[in-house]
DNA sequence: AATATAATTATAACGAGTACAAAAATATAA
DNA sequence: TTATATTTTTGTACTCGTTATAATTATATT
């Protein structure tokens, strides 16, 4: 899937939300960078090339997004909501040491659950935690513990 | 298994934390509702028998058991902190009518991952949204919408 | 009983997110 | 085009959950 302005364009249009400038710029980021950014990590990346660009508006977009179900709210740590446009179904594991949140590919309608046969499941969420490779290396991305705050550790 | 003062005390004891009065209600709070309650609410609900307790107290409570182990988190709303002293492996689901969170039990061994080969992993989370068999049933169980907040619906 | 240590409390401060209204941009109509 | 309406973006203020800090109270130690 490749990820020009276009495609981009043509994504939001086609859930009713108007292409402006920046609604494409959050777009093309998350979709390139796939980092499950938080607000501050995309607006502070995005600023640099779009001056005016407000963290409101990042908000306000991002909501948009949620809404029309073209992205989706990654909840691990309490303190920091972060984002994915990939609403395929996915699991996430963040490293402890140095804050990466990574896809991994689950079979979540393998999960055995007892309990929830009256229940109509909308969502499924699954985020594991621990050290990531890179870390367990020793080779610590600097670059990322520098935009994390850890809590309880 | 019974939850009584002394069982709670001895619980404490044995991760050195001292058996004050404040944690051992908060602890027997969590134990005997198993509500996944938020500061808020086992706050709101201790002060009525406990006048002189704090908020902080709470706070610096729960932080206390987490870092024994004897508690965890339970983060599935991104504005909504909540705390469960049950620390087996269980997956939680949210109502998105009525806010009530349950447990349901997963065997989270067998969910089949790809891509974690290399990853050392020290928690697993899985938490589903949808609607409980009490609001698919329309009996909207008022006494907790209230305590709730609610983004994007 | 006197002192040291730990726990609790109140207050202030912080920061993520939202509300709101003004400004800017875009679309529509004349 | 120009005028007007609508939508989007922005800046500011505000809310609220959580933490920091320091004072007070309770508990343990000598």
């Amino acid at each position: 899937m490749n990820i020009n302005t276009e495609s981009i364009r043509a994504l939001l249009m086609k859930h009713n939300i108007k292409p402006s400038y920046p609604r494409i710029r959050i777009m093309e980021y998350l979709l390139a960078k796939r980092n499950h950014p938080t607000v501050e990590k995309i607006y502070g990346e995005l600023v640099k090339e779009i001056p005016t660009l407000s963290k409101t508006t990042v908000y306000n977009t991002l909501n948009l997004f949620i809404n029309a179900n073209i992205t989706r709210v990654v909840t691990i740590e309490d303190n920091e909501t972060r984002y994915d446009a990939d609403i395929t179904n996915h699991g996430h594991f963040k490293c402890e040491t140095c804050g990466m949140v990574y896809d991994f590919s689950i079979s979540s309608d393998d999960i055995e659950t007892k309990g929830l046969e009256k229940f109509e499941v909308h969502e499924k969420n699954v985020y594991y935690k621990g050290i990531c490779p890179k870390c367990l290396n020793n080779k610590t991305n600097i670059e990322e513990v520098k935009n994390e705050k850890f809590k309880r550790y």
